[in-house]
DNA sequence: TTCCGACAGTGGGGTCGCAAT
DNA sequence: ATTGCGACCCCACTATCGGAA
């Protein structure tokens, strides 16, 4: 198969707004393929090289040769051009990597260019990516959806799931829970507060729910098979070598085959969490900070398949297995009191929130379910608008992303920057902003010509966030986590903004 | 007919390793 | 030694389609 027969569907696929049309788009070009290009062309609708890494971003896709007339390339030739470049490393692999690049989009026409930049960067944007991809499959081998889907979170990828669903029905529910073969994770929703959380898991106020500890770690799902153990991150990535004591913990434990579902983070020595990021940073090096595992979930024991069980029975097995310290702390109840009482023991205890369960509830491998609802503690705070980013694709040609500033008495300009937002705008807010800055941007000429655009600092927006990190990239030394706007506010002016001392003194990092 | 679940898109913060400078 | 890029941890929120209610 040509490249430019995928790169057509793909933008045949951006041309309609319909679901429908896209997937019979996709599906169109999936009837035409051969059995060995098939995972390549499956990966490839779904917006992703096969290969994890290419040592290829952004930076080495920007300067390209002149394209190609006429189109030549197959996908097969792709495919094997940037499996090349991810084995390259070592003195000079740049330059390798630079030629590899020259050969390959040197044959590749202008619209080849363009798709072979965006999959290169991730930013295959047609409307489609891998659950879009999963229906055509689904649709063109004639099984069903939710087999294919199935599949898809117990093999990890919609590749694995397409090459069954080819294979025929059988195939494709052949595929189970394999212990050493990760799944894709369970996701939780979001709710406000406790209340209205347990308003939508127990409507009935008597239904009791699980409520867990949301621990500010990093997501593990680990496999032990006797000696054998594997513990990889919510995106699957094997990271069992940097996390010894995880291991440690797996083999301690009284079976011999299981999978569990978990959160590592690390400990200062009083038993409290430590920063997200000393977590990140001890789980990216081997660096004497000790990360413990806390497990809330337990998907497969000795032969035992859980994913299908209830959540009671999934946590009864689980308390079997894992001794206390190693599990999330757990409350069940029917009380919202009792519920939000200890929502706010654990955020007093440093952690980042609580996740409600549903404890009738299966394994939703790979959903973001409402099964799950996770609440966080939201602060806010009203900071000024210093400058204003220019939006791309849907947001082309709108204002879009806002650095946010604190007041500061000690800064010359009288504001310190405490990161930056393009969260929580709807179009009418986008189109809002867009004439309001352009009026308040210092020159005509940054308006027009650059990317970020300077803006006299008079307007006040009322920003929510997670809390405050240390930042070595802004001057006041934090940056606020997850800021989002929730409204601008017309009735302050900047000189009523909140300042960086309150900042600092009413949240802590 | 209205409601709502699931998806895709639009970007934010940080951390590290690696190759080039 | 420093710098820039790539990869990957954490992630919130809105708009939209199409099936469910």
């Amino acid at each position: 198969m040509l490249l430019a027969e995928l790169v057509a569907t793909s933008a045949a696929v951006a041309a309609t707004r319909s679901r429908k049309a896209k997937v019979a788009a996709l599906a169109e070009l999936l009837g035409r393929v051969e059995p060995e290009e098939l995972e390549v062309v499956v990966s490839y609708l779904g917006g992703a090289l096969r290969q994890r890494r290419t040592g290829l971003g952004w930076r080495g896709v920007s300067d390209l040769p002149a394209p190609a007339g006429e189109p030549s390339l197959t996908v097969l030739e792709v495919h094997d051009a940037f499996e090349a470049m991810s084995h390259l490393s070592g003195s000079g692999s740049q330059l390798a990597r630079k030629e590899a690049v020259a050969q390959l989009f040197g044959r590749a026409t202008a619209a080849e260019q363009a798709w072979l930049r965006a999959i290169v960067t991730g930013n295959v944007r047609q409307g489609a990516l891998d659950a879009v991809t999963q229906e055509a499959v689904a649709q063109v081998a004639d099984v069903p959806l939710a087999a294919v889907r199935r599949a898809a979170m117990l093999a990890g990828s919609t590749v694995a799931a397409a090459g069954a669903a080819f294979a025929g029905e059988e195939a494709l529910d052949g595929i189970g829970l394999e212990v050493g073969r990760p799944i894709m994770p369970m996701l939780a929703s979001s709710a406000p507060d406790v209340a209205a959380a347990m308003g939508g898991l127990s409507p009935d106020g008597e239904t009791e729910v699980a409520i867990d500890a949301k621990l500010d770690g990093i997501r593990i799902q680990v496999h032990r098979d006797g000696d054998e153990v594997l513990v990889v991150t919510r995106s699957l990535d094997d990271i069992t070598g940097r996390l010894p004591e995880v291991v440690e913990v797996a083999r301690s434990l009284p079976a011999e085959r299981f999978v569990l579902d978990g959160e590592a983070l690390a400990l200062s020595g009083d038993g409290r969490p430590m920063a997200f990021q000393d977590t990140a940073s001890r789980t990216a090096q081997d660096s004497g900070v000790a990360v413990t595992p806390h497990f809330f979930d337990l998907l497969h024991v000795d032969g035992r398949d859980l994913l299908d069980s209830p959540g009671h029975e999934r946590l009864e097995a689980l308390d079997a297995l894992v001794p206390e310290q190693h599990r999330v702390r757990r409350l069940v109840t029917a009380d919202p009191q009792a519920a939000d009482a200890f929502a706010t023991e654990t955020v007093a205890a440093g952690h980042e929130g609580v996740v409600l369960k549903d404890l009738s509830a299966p394994y939703a491998a790979g959903r973001r379910g409402s099964a799950w609802v996770k609440v966080k503690p939201r602060h806010t705070l009203d900071l000024v608008v210093l400058a204003v980013e220019w939006g791309s694709g849907r947001r082309e040609g709108w204002l879009s992303n806002i650095h946010l500033g604190a007041r500061d008495e000690s800064s010359e300009t009288g504001f310190v920057m405490l990161g930056k937002t393009f969260k929580g705008m709807t179009d009418e807010m986008l189109a809002w902003q867009t004439e309001r800055f352009t009026e308040l941007a210092v020159s005509p000429t940054t308006l027009r010509d650059s990317y970020v655009v300077e803006l006299r600092p008079l307007q006040v927006v009322e920003i929510a966030f997670d809390g405050l990190q240390r930042s070595t990239r802004y001057p006041g030394g934090v940056a606020l986590r997850f800021a989002r706007v929730l409204r601008y506010r017309d009735d302050k002016g900047p000189h009523e903004a909140d300042t960086i001392e309150t900042v600092r003194s009413h949240v802590t990092a």
